[in-house]
DNA sequence: TTGGGGGGATTGTGGAACAATGCATCAGAC
DNA sequence: GTCTGATGCATTGTTCCACAATCCCCCCAA
């Protein structure tokens, strides 16, 4: 016992890095409104700790694309634009669809996938939406994971957090759940049985449908927030 | 004229950013040797400014891959190990193929692409091997730049950044001056045709042949600072 | 409408100090 | 000889304070 190689590091965090995980949970949980500004002063006073440590914790929050930073004049929660949501949409086809595809071919262990998908099956009806979209979420973090780059997880994981400033706005579509299910079923079925090419074409489809609905989600909020009618695009989008 | 949105502006730097950028050149251009530690106070003093800038800088880079970051201990100039390189790899690949079959299929302008080529062809025979790298990695920038998605830009820029740290073990090989060329020749014509499926086969087989370049390299690197001779990974990578 | 001038809030930067941590070294015990 | 523990040093981690720089807003005058 104990005379293996160092695997079993415990985290202590460092302040900046509580710091960033307090103030990134808020952001990501949708405690702050897209356009709120985050002053270090007060954010510095309310954790009790120095102004230099909320600035690199903020810096690194925007990096990971969970703040904006205007120069001289402060990080404030973004609010993503239609514009974003493509940008976003073309990431992460990038990404899992190399993930699938690795799967597809490789078959590596898909065990976390499986997980992931009991839990979206295991949500009662009556469950909240979110619970839904963050089990959805779940699976294609588990998705990515599998493969086994770290470097690949990191950008999913980022992009995902900038995916999820976006889904306060998202409404629930009754018809969903039901088959987002379904989908789910048959796009690990194909990546169990090693079909790359028909997994691939599911995934693309699927996140298509998923980047569709959020810009027409964010299109309305921007909409509400500048209190006008909506816009030429959201028609585009509804016909 | 200068009626329209706001897009040319002009760039003022911070001193973080000016720090980060000077150490980041060092770095990308193989000035650090890979181990090297970057002391806050030494580099305050050198650039003249406050250590919380230079902390701030550099955790900037240790977010874009290009610094190792041990807790108290100090921040250094990585050594890229050869799962570095395959997991490098294994993004290349998802943001170069999404880049490539996006362009062959939406037939964005590839003006960018062809000054990039232009710039390889003209590299002469007796430049630098160094500078053949170079040209080689810009007309993949240009490529995914061509897209016009921010995002995959920034992620694609960050891991050619990380694959520069190993570029400097990379060894010449006289019989690539001519195929390096070539190779790029066919994959931006299948591009510029229109053909996604040939595109992206021509592009993951150039990947991967790199890839392996890059690791064997690597590899050897490794042995010589561990003063070891060639591990078993650089005889299969041989074999 | 344009231009200018405070005033206030916030970020940007600098300086100093001290605590916390990790590393190397060395002395001592079994 | 090898393990244990103590000591000192270098470097990072964090805090406090101060002040310059910048931006935004409001008011006012031409």
């Amino acid at each position: 016992m104990f005379n293996d190689a160092p695997v079993a590091q415990l985290h202590r965090v460092s302040t900046v890095e509580a710091v960033a995980n307090a103030v990134r949970a808020l952001i990501l949980d949708g405690d702050l409104a897209p356009g709120t500004q985050l002053r270090e002063v007060e954010l510095a006073r309310h954790y009790g700790v120095a102004r230099h440590g909320v600035r690199l914790s903020l810096h690194k929050l925007v990096q990971e694309g969970l703040l904006r930073h205007h120069a001289n004049r402060g990080l404030f929660v973004p609010q993503l634009t239609e514009e974003d949501v493509a940008d976003l949409h073309t990431l992460r086809c990038a990404v899992e669809s190399e993930a699938v595809a690795r799967l597809a071919r490789q078959g590596q262990p898909l065990d976390g996938v499986h997980r992931a998908f009991a839990t979206l099956e295991q949500i009662a009806p009556e469950a909240p939406w979110r619970d839904l979209i963050m089990a959805d979420l779940g699976i294609h973090r588990a998705v990515v994971d599998a493969v086994g780059s770290p470097r690949l997880t990191r950008v999913h994981a980022s992009l995902i957090g900038e995916l999820r400033l976006g889904l306060a706005a998202l409404a629930e579509k009754s018809e969903k759940r039901r088959t987002i299910v379904a989908e789910h079923r048959v796009l690990i079925d194909a990546v169990a049985g090693g079909c790359a090419k028909q997994a691939t074409a599911l995934l693309r489809a699927h996140l298509a449908q998923a980047a569709l609905d959020l810009a027409q989600a964010v299109a309305v909020s921007k909409d509400v927030l500048t209190h006008q009618g909506p816009t030429a695009s959201l028609l585009v989008a509804e016909s």
